[in-house]
DNA sequence: ATAGGGTTAG
C-alpha cells in the first residue's frame, strides 16, 4: 500500500480502524517488520490516541525499534509530547534497542516541553550509544539545549563538535538570538562570515534579523538587509516577515510597511500580525486596525496573535470602545481569549480608570487569571487612587508566589498617594524580609552602529566621567525649567536614592546623556529601555529633546515613543 | 520508510 496515498486518506479515527482491521486479517501484526503497522502506530501517536497506540503493540510479537520510533515521533509531534519520553524510559526500562532516530524523536519532546534535566539524560544516552559523532543528532542536541535555555551546554556542544555544518551555526545562531544572548548571536553572525566556510542563508539571517530586533540594533539589521539583497537570498515570506519585525522593533514602522507593502510573496497570517504589531507600537491605532479590516478582506482569517496586537493597538491610542467592541466580538469569530487577551482588555480599562469593571471582568474570567493579569490590574491602581483593589490584586500576588519587587512598589504607591506613610514602611519591611530581589533597570542605545548597555547608576563605561558631567549639565537646565521630581517615579524606581539623584542618574538619562556627548548634532538618539516609561521620565525626555533640539526615540518594554523638538508621538503614556 | 537549523505574542 502506498504510505503516502495512505497518510491522506487517514485523517479520521474510522480509516485507522479499517486499516487495522486489514492489518490483522493479513496477519502483519505476527512479522516483525511492517511499514504499514509502524505507520498506522505513528498516525495513533499523532492524533493523539496513545491508548490505541499502545493496544497495537500488545498485537505485535516483538516490537522492533521501527515500531517503538514510530510512536515517539508521532507522540513528539502530538499535542502530548511528554508521552513520548515516557515511552523513551519504557523502551530503556525493557532494554530494547535503541538508534540515532528514537534520541532525535525524544529531543524533539523535550525540545517541546522545555525538560531540561531529561534533554541531559538523553544526552548521556547518545554518548553510551555512541552516536556522539552523528553530524545531525549533534545538531538536534545542541538546539534542544538551546530551546531549554541551557545556552552554556549548546555552545559547548557547538565548539566541540567534530563536524559542524551550515545546521549547527544555524541552530546557535537562532538559539542565542532567543534567549536573551542577542549580542552574542550577531558576533557569531559575524564570525560565520569572517571564517567563509558556510555562506549565510535563509534561515542564517532570520537568526540574525531576530537578534537585531531584540537588541534595536538598526545598522547591524539595514546591513544584513542588503546582505539578503546582495547575495540573491530568497525572500520567503518567513525572511520578509523578519525584516519587517526588524525595523518595526529599531523605531522605522515606515519602513516596515515599505517593505509590508512591497513584498512579492503571498503575504501569510504572519506578516499582517507583524505589521498590525508594529503599528500597535508606535502608538498608531488606526493605521493598526484598518490593517486588521484589511486582512479581513484579503482572506486572512486573525488569529489569536492578531486580536491580542489589534487590541494592544486600541491600549496604546487609548480606543476604549473599539477595543471592547473588538474583544466581544472574538468568540465569535472563533478565537477564544486567553489570560493575555484578558490582561489586555484589563489594561484597557484600568487606564481609563474604569477599574471596577476591570475587576469584574477578571471574576468573569473562565480560566485561572495568571500574574501578569493581577499586575495589568495592580498598576493603573496608584493613578486612580484605588486602595481597594489594589489590596485585593496584591494579596493575590502574594498568594501566586510573587516576589516581584515592582508589584510591592505598586502597591506603596497607591498608599502614598494617600499619604498613608505607615503603610508604605510595612511594604518596604515585607520586602526586606522577604529578601525582595532588586531587578536592576537597564537601557541599551545604539550610536554609531554600536550597542551600548547601561545598567542604573553602573560605572562601567569607559567614558562614564564624562557622562555623569553631562547629566550634571542636564539635571541643572531641567530645573531651569522648573521641573520638580513627582512621588510615583521615584517609588516606581524604588531607589534609595534622593528624588533628584533618582531621576538623573537611572540607567536611562545615562543612555541618553551618552547620546548626547558622542553623537553629532542633528542625528536621532535610540535608546531602548527595560522598564516602562513612567509619568516623570516620559516629561524629562521631552525636556532633554526641547532643550538640545534632538530628536529622541526611546522604545520601552511595550511601545516606541518618538520626541521631537519637545513633542511626543505616542498619545498616551502612564 | 522514518532525523537537524526558521518569522509574530500585555
Amino acid at each position: 500500500m502506498d504510505l503516502n496515498r495512505l497518510a491522506q486518506k487517514c485523517s479520521t479515527v474510522s480509516h485507522l480502524k479499517q486499516l487495522q482491521a486489514h492489518l490483522t486479517t493479513t496477519g502483519s501484526f505476527k512479522s516483525p517488520f511492517c511499514p504499514v503497522r509502524s505507520k498506522l502506530i505513528e498516525f495513533y501517536a499523532l492524533f493523539p490516541l496513545p491508548h490505541q497506540a499502545h493496544s497495537l503493540f500488545l498485537q505485535i510479537d516483538t516490537p522492533s525499534t521501527n515500531d517503538f520510533n514510530a510512536i515517539l515521533r508521532g507522540l513528539a509531534s502530538s499535542s502530548q509530547p511528554a508521552a513520548a519520553i515516557s515511552w523513551f524510559h519504557r523502551m530503556l526500562r525493557g532494554s530494547h534497542k535503541i538508534d540515532a532516530l528514537t534520541c532525535s524523536f525524544v529531543l524533539k519532546a523535550c525540545a517541546r516541553v522545555l525538560a531540561r534535566s531529561q534533554t541531559l539524560q538523553v544526552h548521556s544516552q547518545v554518548v553510551r550509544c555512541g552516536f556522539a559523532a552523528d553530524a545531525l543528532l549533534g545538531t538536534t542536541l545542541l538546539d534542544v539545549y538551546a530551546k531549554v535555555g541551557d545556552l552554556g551546554s549548546a555552545r559547548k556542544l557547538f565548539d566541540e563538535m567534530p563536524v559542524r555544518d551550515i545546521a549547527s551555526w544555524n541552530a546557535l545562531i537562532a538559539g542565542l538570538a532567543q534567549g536573551n544572548f542577542a549580542s552574542e548571536a550577531l558576533e557569531l553572525f559575524k564570525r560565520m562570515r569572517e571564517e567563509g566556510l558556510f555562506r549565510p542563508n535563509e534561515v542564517t539571517v532570520l537568526g540574525a534579523l531576530s537578534a537585531c530586533s531584540h537588541l534595536g540594533a538598526l545598522k547591524e539589521g539595514e546591513k544584513i538587509h542588503r546582505f539578503i539583497r546582495d547575495e540573491k537570498l530568497d525572500m520567503n515570506v518567513i525572511v520578509c516577515n523578519a525584516v519587517i519585525d526588524m525595523y518595526a522593533k529599531c523605531g522605522f514602522v515606515d519602513k516596515a510597511f515599505v517593505v509590508f507593502d512591497s513584498v512579492k510573496c503571498k503575504k501569510s497570517l504572519v506578516s499582517w500580525n507583524t505589521m498590525i504589531m508594529a503599528f500597535a507600537m508606535h502608538g498608531d491605532g488606526s493605521k493598526a486596525l484598518e490593517l486588521f479590516e484589511q486582512m479581513g478582506q484579503a482572506d486572512v482569517k486573525p488569529d489569536e496573535v492578531s486580536y491580542l496586537a489589534a487590541l494592544c493597538a486600541c491600549n496604546h491610542a487609548g480606543l476604549v470602545d473599539d477595543g471592547m467592541s473588538l474583544f466581544n466580538s472574538m468568540a465569535e469569530n472563533g478565537v477564544n481569549p486567553n489570560n493575555k487577551h484578558y490582561g489586555s482588555v484589563v489594561d484597557l480599562l484600568g487606564r481609563a480608570g474604569r477599574l471596577q469593571e476591570a475587576y469584574d471582568i477578571v471574576k468573569s474570567m473562565p480560566m485561572v487569571p495568571d500574574v501578569v493579569l493581577w499586575q495589568s490590574l495592580l498598576g493603573p491602581c496608584h493613578i486612580y487612587g484605588n486602595v481597594k483593589i489594589a489590596e485585593i490584586a496584591s494579596r493575590k500576588l502574594v498568594e501566586m508566589g510573587s516576589n516581584n519587587c515592582g508589584d510591592f512598589v505598586l502597591l506603596s504607591n497607591v498608599y502614598a498617594a494617600h499619604e498613608r506613610w505607615k503603610d508604605v514602611g510595612r511594604i518596604r519591611d515585607i520586602m526586606k524580609n522577604r529578601d525582595v530581589r532588586k531587578v536592576p533597570g537597564f537601557s541599551y542605545v545604539e550610536v554609531d552602529g554600536a550597542i551600548n548597555k547601561f545598567f542604573t547608576g553602573d560605572k562601567n563605561h569607559e567614558k562614564w566621567r564624562e557622562i555623569y558631567d553631562k547629566l550634571d549639565e542636564i539635571r541643572f537646565k531641567i530645573k531651569e525649567f522648573g521641573y520638580v521630581a513627582g512621588t510615583n517615579y521615584v517609588l516606581h524606581d524604588i531607589g534609595e536614592e534622593e528624588k533628584e539623584n533618582a531621576l538623573c542618574y537611572h540607567s536611562e538619562k545615562l543612555a541618553v546623556a551618552f547620546g548626547l556627548i558622542s553623537t553629532s548634532e542633528g542625528t536621532s538618539i535610540q535608546v531602548f529601555k527595560n522598564l516602562r516609561i513612567c509619568g516623570d521620565c516620559h516629561f524629562v525626555i521631552k525636556l532633554i529633546s526641547m532643550i538640545y533640539n534632538r530628536e529622541i526615540i526611546v522604545r520601552d518594554r511595550v511601545r516606541f515613543h518618538k520626541f521631537e523638538l519637545g513633542t511626543c508621538s505616542c498619545k498616551d503614556y502612564w
